[in-house]
RNA sequence: GCGGGAAUAGCUCAGUUGGUAGAGCAUUAGCUUCCCAAGCUGAGGGCCGCGGGUUCGAGUCCCGUUUCCCGCUCCA
């Protein structure tokens, strides 16, 4: 396993990913995706994108990041998208109030004062404001697990939502929210296209965009940012179907990331045993970092929580019917949500590797390879003249501008030939064209795979046809 | 948010008791080179994260701050 310090600084050193507004010392958490990465970033997207709306079932929407505020009250995020805390003063330790009463109330039980744990516990149940859950604690005399003091601060409630305004007016009637999931502009254009679509129940929308949430940290480079991009679909399904359905996708996300080249070994299935308000049923895909796994994926089943909410505030019907059973109910939903920053830093690692020279002969240094799937890489092709002259630059070139039409080609000369199949494995592209002193009588160049290093002489005529193979999925 | 570490060229790092900033690699212009990174000759690139302070003088000492990494905490 290779450090996240090595994999940031290749992603700097080589375009992928720079530190945001770094020329003024950075911001926490924000990052720019340079050259490279912004390559690779639209095609995990497409990838994406190709594998859900490429279907007769699924269509794809785009919708905006600011919404009506009711869309929140709706969602249940103004009320339940938020943290009371509470700061010991001794320890300077930061609690959740809640989890501080839960943890509480468990040790209660543990020494079977289980009077007192019911009261605590009823208490919990009733609070909703910070000053509740202040109360508890001082009545119950909950100490500081850290300190044991009951020296707190004040509860304080932290919204995740940024705040921002609509119009030039700075008051609380213009407040609005930075969407904090993408999930909700599905859920509000749910009947919108599903008519203009034609489509039947089951059947899914597709969208790839921003959401932000205010998280109190930020941490390990790309993993948790408050700005961040996420590919979600929700899935409409007959309610009773949705086992089934979940199943489905489960399984389909699983072997996508497979698919493009996760290593079997570095991923894992994450069940989730507290669920949020919404859901029934949760299961996470992990991937292992280089700080251990963490989530890049979600599958949920999230009921009809959100369409019967979205129902309820707007008083618009959101039904489904059925033109031949008469059947008429609200859809169940399941969700797949994946991370498009994390899923890129995983593929990232995941494509890392680096290689010791293995022979005495072998000069220089080990050889860092990204073995990204060629469908990922962000450039696909690399064209070289093998010397500088001779006409093979002009030949060369040629080739490279007739690549382009096609494919995201490098064209280079500048050094020893070695060095310049090194430049190109630490970016990952998959195969380089080296035009060499055949190539002008014979009309044949070599394809070096990258991988497995190994050559193969090719007619010029046939390399569009050799690479559309080889890039065809 | 707490604790620890770090910040000097694109990258990895030197920089003595405080005395006007260095190396290797990378980049770039040529030369050389017929297949897997260190050949030759040049060139560019730094207010030493930012802001104060001490001092005749600060990359170096002090304070603050920002950012990143590691460990906690947190992650409806």
């Amino acid at each position: 396993m290779f450090k996240l310090d090595t994999i940031i600084s290749l992603a700097k050193r080589r375009g992928f990913v720079f530190q945001s507004s770094e020329i003024y010392g950075g911001i926490n958490g924000c990052w720019d995706y340079g050259p490279l990465g912004v390559e690779l970033l639209l095609n995990i997207k497409d990838a994406w994108w190709k594998a859900m709306t490429f279907r007769d079932d699924i269509e794809g929407v785009d919708a905006s990041i600011l919404m009506h505020p009711k869309v929140w009250e709706a969602s249940g995020h103004i009320t339940q998208f938020s943290d009371p805390m509470i700061d010991n003063k001794t320890s300077k330790a930061r609690h959740r109030a809640d989890n501080l009463i839960e943890d509480f109330i468990a040790k209660l039980r543990k020494k079977n004062k289980n009077d007192i744990a019911d009261d605590c516990e009823q208490k919990l149940t009733k609070a909703q404001d910070p000053a509740d859950f202040y109360k508890i604690i001082m009545d119950f005399q909950i100490p500081d697990p850290v300190s044991g003091t009951t020296d707190w601060t004040d509860v304080r409630n932290f919204n995740l939502m940024f705040k921002t305004f609509l119009g030039p007016l700075d008051d609380t009637s213009s407040t609005i929210y930075l969407r904090p999931e993408s999930a909700q502009g599905i859920f509000v254009n749910f009947k919108n296209v599903m008519e203009s679509g034609r489509q039947k129940v089951p059947f899914g929308i597709a969208q790839i965009g921003k959401a932000f949430r205010n998280e109190i940290n930020t941490k390990n480079f790309l993993f948790r940012t408050r700005e961040f991009e996420q590919m979600e679909m929700q899935y409409f399904v007959k309610p009773g179907d949705e086992k089934e359905w979940f199943d489905y996708w489960k399984e389909m996300r699983w072997n996508w990331y497979i698919q493009y080249g996760m290593k079997p070994e570095r991923l894992k299935w994450k069940l989730h045993d507290k669920l949020a308000h919404y859901a029934n049923h949760a299961i996470d895909i992990e991937f292992e970092f280089p700080f251990g796994f963490g989530e890049i994926e979600g599958i949920h089943s999230r009921t009809d929580f959100d369409l019967k909410a979205h129902q309820a505030l707007s008083g618009k019907k959101l039904e489904y019917v059925d033109t031949v059973t008469k059947d008429r109910f609200v859809p169940y939903v399941i969700e797949t949500s994946g991370g498009v920053s994390r899923g890129l830093m995983a593929f990232l690692c995941n494509a890392y590797d680096e290689e010791e020279p293995t022979t005495e002969e072998e000069k220089g240094e080990k050889r860092v390879v990204l073995r990204f799937h060629p469908k990922l890489a962000p450039v696909q092709v690399a064209v070289f003249p093998l010397v500088n002259k001779d006409g093979m630059p002009e030949k060369a070139h040629a080739i490279y501008k007739d690549l382009q039409k096609n494919f995201k080609v490098q064209y280079d000369t500048s050094g020893a030939i070695g060095r310049r199949y090194r430049r190109q494995d630490e970016i990952g592209t998959p195969y380089c064209i080296t035009i060499d002193g055949d190539s002008l009588v014979n009309n044949t160049v070599t394809i070096r795979e990258r991988d497995s290093m190994k050559q193969e002489l090719i007619n010029i005529d046939n390399i569009k046809s050799y690479l559309f193979d080889k890039f065809a999925l």
